[in-house]
DNA sequence: AGGAATACTGTTTATTTGAACAGTATTTTA
DNA sequence: TAAAATACTGTTCAAATAAACAGTATTCCT
């Protein structure tokens, strides 16, 4: 694979970009009009020295169906648009209807499950899933409606707060139990409403 | 936002999964192809009403320009795609055009950082770094060529083998350390050869 | 009971768009 | 130093495409 003029990597850069901001690749009079060239075929030139040297494909006669052949892209997954509802999602479970704060965006396959609309993530606030490796920070991605195992880590309305706590059964009783020898009580539940199961983490660096 | 009957949501579904798959979104047409329509009106019937309900948007006349509105994809970040090089990167630094085992596909904001070329994830192997809430089976993604400060987990080449340690620095001399009692051993550093900082972390639930 | 929305067929039209043809000037490569 | 690649102008053409028009049958509200 040949490296790229200047102007080459500009066009390039451009279509990408595009891409990325208006979820649609430019079309070729698009790419000439953002680099004022007063004919098209310099764009179609441009389009066909990255074709020739394998950073763009598409088919022919196919409008906009340009897009970059980076050897990652070949290898990427479809991607899974999560929605972070903060740290308290306080009345979740009756009213499903608040406003994420935000989107986590990953592939499936390292997410590990095929996200369905009950799929929700969380920041945790906290040490007291420590003994769990679930840090401060962290982002949790949880699953609603989903009957926990015992040993899942869950997250569990309790005084109309959201906290993060292990699922556990005893004499066929389910309770909940914090993983910090700090924060040892158990958490009998007379209602217990679970929130969601987790299902995969995120963290970065502080 | 009204909902949608079954077979819109079968029409807007193919747009998207479509779109995933192809990297463009599909013409009317091909809309219509999918679904065995002998009419392209009754794909352009549909897209109107997903239209019209808010899920679809696009710029008339613009070929291809469909693209689904969900909330969530507009408070989409930009998607960063990391190199996955397996468990044992024997000889990264040296052989620097090893092929990638996988892609990991995350926002850049959950991620924390805009990667760059020498941003790469690997899957870590073994309970060593337990201490520092680092489990098996985890993704970590590192980045390489950063200088390490004291405290930060860092990807290091030991007898040719990839291991997770502590970046620690004593007497100004640097050294790594395992974050399990069980691995108590420091390894002095004769020659020191870092992979990779650790910036992110991925878990998924086994 | 009646109007609106849904879910289509079949055809035509105007626009968008990729691509081809014919050139020119400059830079890079062999 | 000659050939190839680069970087464009200017024009034309045909395929791809969105959209409009004219219908039909069914289902869903009210």
């Amino acid at each position: 694979m040949r490296d790229l003029t200047s102007r080459q990597q500009q066009v390039l850069d451009f279509i990408v970009s595009s891409q990325q901001a208006q979820g649609v690749p430019p079309s070729l009079r698009e790419i000439a009009g953002h680099f004022t060239f007063r004919s098209m075929t310099a764009a179609a030139d441009h389009v066909r020295a990255l074709r020739r040297k394998g950073f763009l494909e598409g088919q022919p006669r196919q409008a906009r169906s340009l897009r970059s052949t980076s050897p990652l892209q070949r290898l990427r997954r479809p991607i899974a648009d999560i929605p972070l509802y903060g740290t308290i999602p306080a009345g979740f479970a009756a009213d499903r209807r608040q406003e994420p704060a935000g989107c986590v965006s990953i592939d499936v396959e390292s997410l590990g499950i095929k996200p369905t609309t009950r799929t929700f993530a969380l920041e945790v606030r906290g040490e007291s899933m420590i003994g769990r490796h679930i840090m401060d920070g962290d982002l949790v991605v949880l699953e609603h409606r989903v009957t926990p195992r015992p040993g899942d880590v869950v997250a569990a309305l309790i005084d109309n707060e959201s906290t993060l706590k292990t699922f556990a059964i005893e004499n066929g009783r389910p309770f909940l139990k914090a993983e910090n020898p700090l924060f040892p009580k158990l958490f009998p539940a007379g209602e217990l409403v679970i929130q969601g199961v987790m299902i995969a983490l995120i963290r970065k660096r502080k």
